[in-house]
DNA sequence: CTGTTAGCGCATTCAG
DNA sequence: CTGAATGCGCTAACAG
């Protein structure tokens, strides 16, 4: 029914080992033998059984990619770099061929851990996991554990855009540098002649927002702005929805507000849908400031003043070090700055 | 070093074969003996081989969901969708955990090929394809073939947003009705009064994009518009990029434009941008048309007219009949409705 | 360079 | 309800 290597051997009068030997590669085999090998599996039409494969070798080539929300090009820029990175990495010669494959835990702590199991039970080559954290206690012991077990047992860990673990220098982490990409970003609205500024955070218990928002309130206090932040906080999800009514929300507690910092792009392209709704122009009323620097963000109207993140060679890195193409420096983690950039959602204020 | 099932069976002073049948719960085994497998499972930290797993029952838990751009909201929304739907078919328990995992393509055919043979050596569980295919009579032949042979092998196989295999019907397909989709919008334009409208394409070798045009020609050869559409149609990417260059291009070859079909929403945003740059109101001088309704389309301003597509739901319904949660119709294709979304950017042309 | 020999860790028969 | 035995298909020594 299922044909095997025995099969192929066969047909190839040659032994079984012989044909894995073609297969994968990494031995000396000599062209006749081998030529006869490859006819053999291409007239049987033999595909490798990767699970029996996996058992006999104790690896695996399977790489996982964790996201938060595929449906966010934040993430989908991150996950397609680093899975171009490993496709590459295959460099020509098939035996290399690893199975980059992105897993979407929709942000939630259990999926993550689901996910992170399930890599675990494949003995996966390398787990990459993208993007801010749950900054719960608990979760995150359990992650680190989790991680520590997968490096432990032989998996690359890589993190992209997430914080390192404390104390595991066995897992690479490339971490953004959001506080003070948030903190420049504050203070070019401040340099303007902004004073009362709204922020539409994102979700009160991740790292990503924590960080930016401790970046913007570090600006605002240097100005000497530190009273009423919290009133001038609002928290939401990273999308459009959540910025839309941050904005109504922010303008309802400070009306004469003369700015809005967002958690990301796409929660600015909400609050600019809610300005517009109430008749506020951007930046003549209101200047609006996003983060990431996501592609639309230049194409919205006004174009999007913004953080630039380069989202994009931080997953070709990531990827490259989960195949160990490249070394992780001593400590194992990189600092990746971010860059500010003005466009024309920002303008002084009206006097 | 590593903890197998056996450890686990002398720790729960059980047979192996009582430890695995807790693990995959489709046995009668007493609650107290559970009890202690479980604990010990615990005590151990004990992770299932999944490799030894699938070898052992020649199936694995592995869904592979294959999409063309992952940076792409339009794959992103399908992905997670389906990935959303085959998690919660795990239905509470344990043991029925699929992995749900996605892998790009970049839209390259070869990828598409070596993703498709990868998940075939893992005997995954079921493969889903997203989005439209290259219309290489060689290609289709190829993946046709081997979608066959998926099938075949017991992995279920589903289309979404892609056109059934000829004559397969262990297929199942959800496709979208892009050429009516596109025909409407065309007739939308029609109505208002253009007769000089430039097509953005896609790529020129795609389901997708020679749907969606030949939806838009036979609106305009309805009107008596067929003749010069080669001049008023140029392709590109499905990005930003190709929108914006292919503006450019369209109003040098026929500068009396008043209106923009865009192959897609994204497309249509870089449309705008070129218009914008060019000094052209948008819709007061040329209207301008996407596909898909994206999320951000709504935001665009002015909001974008457009095709609206399920993705959710299709996704979803993806997720489920690779589950087999959901039943294929007979012949195993469902063609998923589009409805036309006429919002701002869209206007009668100066008179 | 190639064949032989053992398992890899688990899911299943089949008995009890 | 539980245990003992067998083999899934392949890779990795180890010889030749």
């Amino acid at each position: 029914m299922t044909v095997t290597l025995a099969d192929v051997a066969a047909r190839a009068r040659v032994s079984p080992a012989t044909v894995s030997r073609v297969l994968n590669g990494n031995y000396p085999v000599a062209a006749s033998t081998r030529e006869r090998v490859l006819r053999a599996v291409d007239e049987l039409d033999y595909v490798l059984n990767g699970p029996a494969s996996s058992l006999a070798a104790a690896t695996s080539d399977l790489v996982g990619i964790l996201v938060n929300d595929i449906a966010d090009p934040f993430f989908g820029i991150m996950a397609g770099a680093a899975q171009s990175a490993i496709g590459e990495g295959a460099s020509g010669r098939a035996g290399g061929e690893k199975l980059a494959v992105v897993c979407n835990t929709g942000g939630s702590p259990e999926r993550e851990l689901t996910y992170l199991t399930l890599l675990q039970r494949q003995r996966a080559a390398a787990v990459i996991l993208t993007g801010g954290s749950l900054e719960d206690e608990e979760h995150m012991a359990a992650v680190a554990a989790k991680l520590t077990k997968l490096a432990d047992a032989g998996t690359r860990v890589v993190l992209c855009g997430r914080p390192p673990v404390p104390g595991d220098a066995s897992v690479a982490a490339l971490t953004f540098d959001n506080r003070s990409g948030a903190r420049r970003l504050t203070e070019h609205l401040l340099s303007l002649g902004h004073r009362r500024i709204g922020y539409a955070a994102g979700p009160a218990d991740r790292t990503t927002t924590r960080h930016r928002l401790e970046g913007h309130r570090e600006a605002m206090a240097a100005a000497g702005l530190a009273d009423g932040q919290e009133t001038l906080t609002v928290h939401g999800a990273y999308d459009r929805g959540a910025g839309y009514d941050a904005t109504l929300e922010l303008l309802r507690r400070e009306p004469s507000l003369t700015a809005i910092v967002a958690a990301n792009d796409t929660v600015a392209l909400g609050a600019c849908a809610a300005l517009r709704d109430r008749g506020l122009s951007i930046p003549g009323d209101v200047s609006v400031a996003g983060f990431d620097d996501l592609p639309f963000s230049v194409d919205a109207v006004p174009a999007l003043t913004t953080v630039r993140l380069p989202l994009h060679e931080a997953g070709a890195r990531a990827g490259r070090l989960a195949m160990a193409t490249e070394e992780a420096p001593p400590g194992g983690v990189t600092t990746i700055p971010a860059e500010l950039m003005v466009r024309d959602s920002t303008a002084p204020p009206r006097s």
